[in-house]
Formats: C-alpha cells, sequence, structure tokens
DNA sequence: CTCAAATGTCATGAT
DNA sequence: GAATCATGACATTTG
C-alpha cells in the first residue's frame, strides 16, 4: 500500500498535466499567490506530452513498482529509464493485448452511450461518419472520428486523481519540490524521448495514411493506454491515472477533480476557453439524458497531427460538445468508469507486469466481445459507405434524408439502379419488406449479400475451414466494410498474433481452407510413389510393395532377396543341400541360423519340407504352368506331395493376389482422399473468388450508391426545389435512360418483378 | 493377455 | 474346363 502522500503527488501532477490537456493557459502563479515557478512551464511540456503519447511509457509504469518522485534515486532512475525506454521501444509492436482491448471496451462503450445499433438502417442524423464506430477496422483513422473520441477520452482520462478541497500550503510545497526536481535535471523529457516521439509520429502518419488498419487498432489501444497514464514532461515516467473504482488507487473521483478545476479556474471567465455558456465540466459529466447521438464534436476529425500546434480552442469545444450531447445516463463515477473502463485498473493491474505474454482473460473476453461486434456487424459494410460520399459532400446527401427517415433506406425506390448490376435473385428482397419506410433498394441487396457471407462463413467453418481460416475470411468482409476496400487488414488477425496472422494467411491464400496436411506434401509422396497420402498409409504401401514377389520374381539376382521375408523355402533348402563349409565349426550357431531359418519359413515351406518336396515353394508359386508341369513330370511324387504341391501353388497365388488386391484397395482409397482434397482445394478457390466477387459486388453497391445520391441530389423541380426521396426515385427505363418517377409507382413494378420472379422459379 | 493391424487362407466369382 | 485373378470373409500372425 502505498502512501496517500505519494497518491497526492501523484495528483497533483496528474491535475497539471490535465490543465495542460484542456488547455488552460491560466496564470496560476497569481492563484498561488507566487509561492511556486510559473507553472505554466510546467503546463507546457505537460501539453508536449500530450502532443504525442509515447507507447513505451505505458510500460515505463508496468515494472511493478512506481519510484516515487522524490526519491534520491530519480537521477540514476531517470536515466535507466530512459534507456530502458529506447530498448523497449524495439518491440513496440509487441502491444499487450490488453491495449487493444481497452479500445475496444471504449468502443462499445461508445456505442452504448450513441446507441449506435449496428443495422442497416443505420441513422443518418447522427453525423456521417458516426457509423465508424461500429467498425473498428480501417474507417477509424479514416474518417478521424473515432480519433477525435479518443482524444476526447484521452482528455477525459487524463483528469488528475480528485483531490478533496483546494490546494493547502503543504501541496504547494510539493509541487515546488517536484518542479525543483526537474529543473535540476536541466532539460525537458523531449530531449530524452525525441527520437521515440519521432518514431511514433511517423507511426501514426503511416496510420493516419490508412495503412494497417491492424496497426491502428494497436495505435488506438496505445494511445489510449498511454493516455491513460500521466506523463512526466521531463522524464517520460508515467504515472497510471487514478481511476475511481480500482483497488490501491486514489479515492478521488473524476467529478472530484473537475470540481477541483473548476473552482481553481472559472473557465466561462477566461478569454482564451469557450463560450461562457458552455457547460461545466460537472454539469456536463452529470448531464442525465440517455443514450443519444455521439455529436459531430466528438466525430470531429481530431485526428492528430502530433507536431502541430493544439487547438485548445476546438478541443475544448469537442470536449464540451461530447459532453453536452453524450447524455452520461449515469451518475460521474459510473461514467467515469465507463469511459476509464479499459484504461484504468485492468490494464495497469495488466500491463504492469513485464510479461507480455501473461494471460489476462479480461483481455481475452474485451476482444471477443469486440469482434463479435465486427462480425455480426454487416449492415456496416453498408453503413460505412455513407461516409465515402459525406467525406467530401456530405452536406448535400444529408439534405436528402430526413431526420426520422431510416437513412439511405429513403433515399432509393424500389425497382432502382442496383438492379442493373446484381442478379434480380439477389433483388428479390429488396422491397415489401419495409414498404412505409420506403426501404434501401440496395439494403435488400446487401442483406441477401450478408446472409450469403454469413452462410458463406458457416459453411466454411462447418467444411474444412478452421476458426483462424474462418475468421480471416471474416475480415475479409469486415475489411471491406470500411472506406479503403483494399489496403485494409482487419484487426482482429492482427490482434492475435502476428505468427497466427501470417501464417493463416499463407495457408489460406496458398493452400486453400483445407483442413488436410499440406498439399505438398501428398503431392511429393504422390509424385515419388504414385501413391497419395499420409505417412502411415504409405509405410503400409512400402512394405506391400517391397514384399510383393510379383515385382521380384522375375529377376533372378533379386531372387533371394525377394522372398527371404515370406518364402524362405528356396534359400533354406538350399542351405541345406548345400551346407556352407564356414558354418560347419560351429554348431551352435548353425542351429540358431537353422531356428532362426525355420522360424521365417511359412506354413507351406514347413509341410513342403515335412513332405519332402523337392523343389522350393518359390518355384511351384511362380513357375509358369507349363514349366511347373514339368517340374512335377521330373519327379516321381506321391498323392499327397501332389496335393500338397498343388495347394501350396494355390495359396501362395492367392496370396499374391490378396497382397495386390490390397495394395489396389490402398491404392483407390488414397485415390479417393486425393481427389477429395483437391475437390476441397478447387472449393476453396471457388470461396475466395466469391468473396473476391462480393467484394467487387459491394464496390459497385457504392459506387452505385453514391451516383445514385449524386444525381438524385441535384435534381430539382420546376420551382428549383429537390425533390423529397420519400416520394421519388431514380429508376432505369427499358431504352437505357434514367428517369425519375414517382416511389409508389416504382413499388408497384418491384411487386411485378417479384411476382415474375417467384412465378419463374415455380 | 488383449487388441488392432497386418497378413494369410478360403470360397467364390470373373476372366 | 483349367488356370488364374479378384475379392470378401475369416483366420492367423505380428507388434
Amino acid at each position: 500500500m502505498l502512501s496517500l502522500k505519494k497518491y497526492f503527488t501523484e495528483g497533483l501532477i496528474q491535475f497539471t498535466i490535465l490543465l495542460s490537456l484542456i488547455g488552460v493557459r491560466v496564470d496560476v502563479d497569481t492563484y498561488l499567490n507566487s509561492h511556486l515557478p510559473p507553472l505554466r512551464e510546467i503546463f507546457l511540456g505537460q501539453s508536449s506530452a500530450y502532443t504525442q503519447t509515447q507507447f513505451h511509457n505505458l510500460r515505463n509504469t508496468l515494472d511493478g513498482y512506481v519510484i516515487h518522485p522524490k526519491s534520491v534515486d530519480l537521477d540514476y532512475y531517470f536515466t535507466a529509464r530512459r534507456l530502458l525506454n529506447q530498448v523497449r521501444a524495439l518491440d513496440r509492436f509487441q502491444v499487450p493485448t490488453t491495449e487493444v482491448s481497452a479500445w475496444l471496451v471504449h468502443r462499445d462503450s461508445e456505442g452504448s452511450v450513441s446507441g449506435a445499433q449496428p443495422s442497416t438502417g443505420i441513422a443518418l442524423e447522427n453525423g456521417g461518419g458516426l457509423q465508424d464506430g461500429t467498425v473498428p477496422d480501417n474507417v477509424v483513422r479514416e474518417s478521424g472520428a473515432e480519433q477525435g473520441f479518443g482524444e476526447d477520452l484521452e482528455d477525459l482520462g487524463a483528469v488528475a486523481p480528485p483531490m478533496n478541497g483546494d490546494l493547502t500550503k503543504e501541496d504547494i510545497d510539493l509541487i515546488d519540490i517536484l518542479w525543483k526536481q526537474d529543473i535540476d535535471l536541466g532539460a525537458g523529457r523531449e530531449i530524452f524521448d525525441y527520437s521515440h516521439r519521432q518514431k511514433e509520429n511517423e507511426v501514426d502518419k503511416e496510420l493516419s495514411n490508412g495503412e494497417e488498419c491492424g496497426d491502428g487498432w494497436r495505435s488506438r489501444g496505445d494511445d489510449i493506454a498511454d493516455r491513460a497514464l500521466l506523463v512526466d514532461g521531463e522524464t517520460g515516467e508515467s504515472f497510471p491515472v487514478q481511476v475511481p473504482g480500482v483497488e490501491d488507487q486514489t479515492a478521488l473521483s473524476l467529478e472530484e477533480c473537475l470540481r477541483l478545476l473548476e473552482a481553481t479556474f472559472p473557465f466561462g471567465e477566461n478569454s482564451e476557453f469557450p463560450a461562457a455558456d458552455a457547460p461545466s465540466l460537472t454539469e456536463a459529466l452529470s448531464n442525465e439524458s440517455g443514450p443519444s447521438v455521439v455529436s459531430e464534436g466528438l466525430l470531429s476529425p481530431l485526428l492528430t497531427e502530433p507536431e502541430l500546434p493544439f487547438d485548445l480552442e476546438q478541443q475544448w469545444q469537442d470536449l464540451m460538445s461530447i459532453m453536452e450531447t453524450q447524455g452520461m445516463e449515469v451518475n460521474n463515477m459510473a461514467t467515469a468508469e465507463a469511459l476509464y473502463s479499459s484504461t484504468s485498473g485492468d490494464i495497469l493491474a495488466a500491463n504492469y507486469s513485464l510479461a507480455p505474454s501473461t494471460p489476462i482473460n479480461q483481455n481475452v473476453s474485451l476482444h471477443q466481445a469486440s469482434l463479435s461486434s465486427c462480425t455480426q456487424d454487416f449492415p456496416s459494410l453498408f453503413s460505412s459507405e455513407i461516409e465515402s460520399p459525406s467525406a467530401s459532400g456530405s452536406s448535400a446527401l444529408l439534405q436528402l434524408v430526413p431526420d426520422n427517415s431510416t437513412g439511405f433506406n429513403t433515399t432509393f425506390g424500389s425497382t432502382n439502379l442496383s438492379g442493373i448490376f446484381f442478379p434480380p435473385q439477389l433483388n428479390s428482397t429488396t422491397n415489401e419488406t419495409s414498404p412505409p419506410e420506403l426501404p434501401d433498394p440496395l439494403g435488400g441487396l446487401l442483406d441477401e449479400a450478408m446472409l450469403d457471407e454469413i452462410s458463406l462463413m458457416d459453411l466454411a467453418i462447418e467444411e474444412g475451414f478452421n476458426s483462424v481460416q474462418a475468421s480471416r475470411l471474416e475480415e475479409e468482409f469486415d475489411s471491406d466494410s470500411g472506406l479503403s476496400l483494399d489496403s485494409s487488414h482487419s484487426p482482429a488477425s492482427l490482434s492475435s498474433s502476428e505468427a497466427s496472422s501470417s501464417s493463416t494467411s499463407s495457408s489460406f491464400s496458398e493452400e486453400g481452407a483445407v483442413g488436410y496436411n499440406s498439399d505438398s506434401e501428398n503431392v511429393d509422396f504422390e509424385d515419388v510413389e504414385g501413391a497419395v497420402g499420409y505417412q502411415p498409409e504409405y509405410s503400409k504401401f512400402c512394405r506391400m510393395s517391397y514384399q510383393n514377389p510379383t515385382q521380384l520374381q522375375y529377376l533372378p539376382y533379386l531372387e533371394h532377396v525377394g522372398h527371404n521375408h515370406t518364402y524362405n523355402m528356396a534359400p533354406r533348402t538350399l542351405d541345406a543341400d548345400e551346407p556352407q563349409p564356414a558354418s560347419l565349426g560351429k554348431k551352435s550357431a548353425k542351429d540358431k541360423q537353422t531356428e532362426y531359418l525355420d522360424k521365417q519359413m511359412s506354413r507351406d515351406e514347413h509341410r513342403a519340407r515335412a513332405m519332402k518336396i523337392p523343389f522350393p515353394n518359390e518355384k511351384i508359386i511362380n513357375l509358369p504352368v507349363e514349366e511347373f508341369n514339368e517340374l512335377l513330370s521330373k519327379y516321381q511324387l506321391s498323392e499327397a506331395q501332389l496335393s500338397l504341391i498343388r495347394d501350396i501353388r494355390r495359396r501362395g497365388k492367392n496370396k499374391m493376389a490378396a497382397q495386390n488386391c490390397r495394395k489396389r484397395k490402398l491404392d483407390t482409397i488414397l485415390n479417393l482422399e486425393r481427389d477429395v482434397e483437391d475437390l476441397q482445394r478447387d472449393k476453396s478457390k471457388l470461396l475466395r473468388e466469391k468473396v473476391e466477387f462480393l467484394r467487387s459486388i459491394r464496390q459497385m453497391k457504392q459506387k452505385v450508391q453514391s451516383l445514385y445520391q449524386e444525381v438524385f441530389g441535384r435534381l430539382r423541380d420546376e420551382n428549383g426545389q429537390p425533390y423529397s426521396p420519400n416520394q421519388y426515385v431514380l429508376q432505369y427505363a427499358s431504352d437505357g435512360s434514367v428517369i425519375l418517377i414517382p416511389r409508389s409507382l416504382a413499388d408497384q413494378q418491384g411487386r411485378r418483378q417479384e411476382r415474375k420472379q417467384k412465378d419463374r422459379r415455380k
């Protein structure tokens, strides 16, 4: 248990950081009655820390202990810390999964707060770009909305541990001491960490360019997790945000901290602050309106250009707008917990361990939750399209949509341009399901396609896709839901593990989703031996083929070799008839050899020897009929001997026949297995092609939609007023021209077409 | 000793 | 019709 004093000290530091985060530029010195050196320097220093939080700082406090800021070992500690930071910066991609989870929780909370449920009819009134909250991949970075929210969260998350009451003189003295310690080092943290931050910035820039969304995820996680820490402006030392409800953390609440903040700095009176009518932080947090929409402020592109000077006012407005519109329906504590749930004690507890591989159950669950929301959010494939046109000219589009409409559903008629691109069966469910709302003609299509994809997924999972491959397939769908259709990688694979994602990708794309042994292996066996299959069967086959006397019987020099294991009569008799001189002197050895050979002899050989058959069983069995008869005619044999010889020949031939038969049977089985593999490979290939087709279809849908909206939005009636998408719809005429017809008429036509299609099917 | 796989044997039908 | 082969069924051996 750390001392309360330490908490308080940290709280002060966090408090100052909070001030810097929200852009306070108040002359604190006056407030502090000139007890302290200008705190603004501290703030500004912290502000630089705010510009770009550094991932490795997250781990700085994950070492399992926190050095007290007043420790005499601080100097050594900071030096070691700096070096350690550099080392750790090397593995910045080994992001603890908790960070990803943190982002996910954040996303969920957003979803719950915003009420933006994944559905085909995502309300447009939420504002363009809102839907990206349901698509946690590449969309996030591109829209910048998530980023904005993340920063807002960050702002909130950087709130210092709340403190009861105003600053006392002791507090001020503490600040003074800390400040002097910082001054003693003589340099700001930027100097130490500049290279790190530069790397970080580069990575972030790359991410903001919409490259790897998976990295985007991580980076987001980093951001969030990072910003859950308060960073010493000079040392880079991170302090965990003191979150209420977390054990061993400060008990001061966010609300209290905010109150303190307000009490300390009356925002409304500061010229650098937003308008005076802006609600206070506490008011905003305690504002109890139901789950509502995330405001534009929340969605405003706060995508950080870390090097740029902050638009503090803008950020403040964003923060305020969030608080205004977000409408936390719980009390401040609960709100804070909801906001911080991912970045609070869980992360701290999880990540303070130095072992990143330590399994954290909560991480897994959170991750799963995010995935599910991701995969279940197929409609977001469609909804995300909203962003593409709206990114540039969203206003015009949004004008088309009444406030209470169901978004795009209102902008398309029943029979529409989509029919040009898509087979009628896909369009069959387009309308009639929701006639009053003038459904989105493409929505049905998409639903169909989504169902198709889902069924595809099920099929894939059922029939040989392993879960990873299936998830990858899922990712392909999901990744398409974003704006950048081709450059995205789902965070799912990346968040799981680098190795798995890479391996699965190769296995899926190159070998197909076949759950068998690697094809190359089988092919190799096939090529070499002509027998397909996995190792055990192959060994069987080898054994049989090598034993097969038929393959050796006409090779005299191999005769003995070929029959040593099965038909030892010939060598045995030869040995008996022509005893080798070398073995004469050693009777024991010879006896052993004889016993051994006796054991090696088959029953027929034993019988033949007992009946004193004058020629080897091998000859009896393998000689052609004519030669065999000749051989028999040379000897005067009893009836019993002749019968035995015939039986031996019969059994011997049948034995070989049985061996051949079994070999053939095995070959047949293996060939069938290979055929199955081939078919499965073909199937997976077709599945991949299908996915590709679906992707291209989706792209075309998006294009059609945007074109439709563009055209429709430009149409004006006689009075120069735009046509209402509720009443009119664009439709292709039979001659190929595009006409504007009343929606009711289009609905009728759509029904007729459906009937026709149903009749055709019947 | 038990068991499963491998192998051998027989009966039967086909060639 | 004999010889041979193929194969299912059963027996025996093997590991």
